[in-house]
DNA sequence: GAGGAGATCGTCT
DNA sequence: GACGATCTCCTCT
């Protein structure tokens, strides 16, 4: 049984301050919860990617700290957002105590609570009849790191170190009781080095996974 | 449904 | 000045 959002226990720093790797599999099933004026926004996270740091040559950290990686050095359970392609951006949570770096990259959500909000927010055309709402439309709201930041309308002024342990934050992530039957582990997606690593994870026949 | 190319700009060299 | 942890659109099958 799952609890509802208002009652979802808030995922603490503690949670975060380990192996990215442990990290990444036991985030899938949360809920990434949005507060916005309007209403909140929240999606069942199916799919992440751990960034290790140190001995990653794909990870942002690995040639050392600079002003656009800092979060990833600082301490665990910060959003480190950034700008890539020109178009999109993409949100991780940092890893590990502060002064060591790692992280773990938000790929897809099962869009769960204010669905319509996400699709207005993506440009998504969604069918006023819940029936209706087949899955190829649902996926474009945000199966894929670009996507759900911007159904989330997450970006880089807005949301960059911005604490996602805080029950003050409008921007967190929670525990619902969900349980994840089986986690499937494969390559790292978009990357060139280090690209054989299996360090990405994702919730077994979940349509969400991108 | 699959595959390829363009868009577009912050960050680092 | 080059490139990137991506997405969308267009074309072809």
């Amino acid at each position: 049984m799952t609890k509802s959002i208002s009652r979802a226990s808030l995922l603490k720093p503690e949670f975060y301050n380990r192996d990215p790797r442990r990290v990444a599999r036991s985030l899938l099933g949360k809920l990434l919860i949005r507060q916005t004026p309007r209403g909140i926004l929240a999606g069942r996270i199916v799919e992440t990617e751990a960034y290790l740091g140190n001995d990653d040559a794909a990870a942002h950290s690995a040639a050392g700290k600079t002003a656009r990686n800092s979060v990833l050095f600082g301490p665990p359970g910060h959003a480190y957002v950034y700008f890539i392609y020109g178009n999109h951006y993409c949100l991780n949570v940092s890893c590990l105590p502060d002064g060591v770096p790692g992280g773990v990259l938000f790929r897809a959500l099962e869009p769960i609570t204010g669905i319509e909000q996400m699709a207005e927010a993506r440009g998504v055309d969604l069918p006023e009849k819940p029936e209706l709402r087949k899955l190829s439309i649902l996926k474009k709201i945000s199966s894929g790191p670009g996507r759900m930041s911007e159904a989330l309308g997450v970006t880089r002024a807005r949301d960059n170190d911005k604490s996602l342990v805080s029950a003050r934050s409008d921007l967190r992530i929670v525990d619902d009781g969900y349980r994840v039957r089986r986690v499937v582990v494969s390559p790292r997606i978009g990357i060139v080095k280090a690209a054989d690593h299996p360090l990405r994870y994702f919730i077994a026949g979940n349509p969400f996974v991108s």
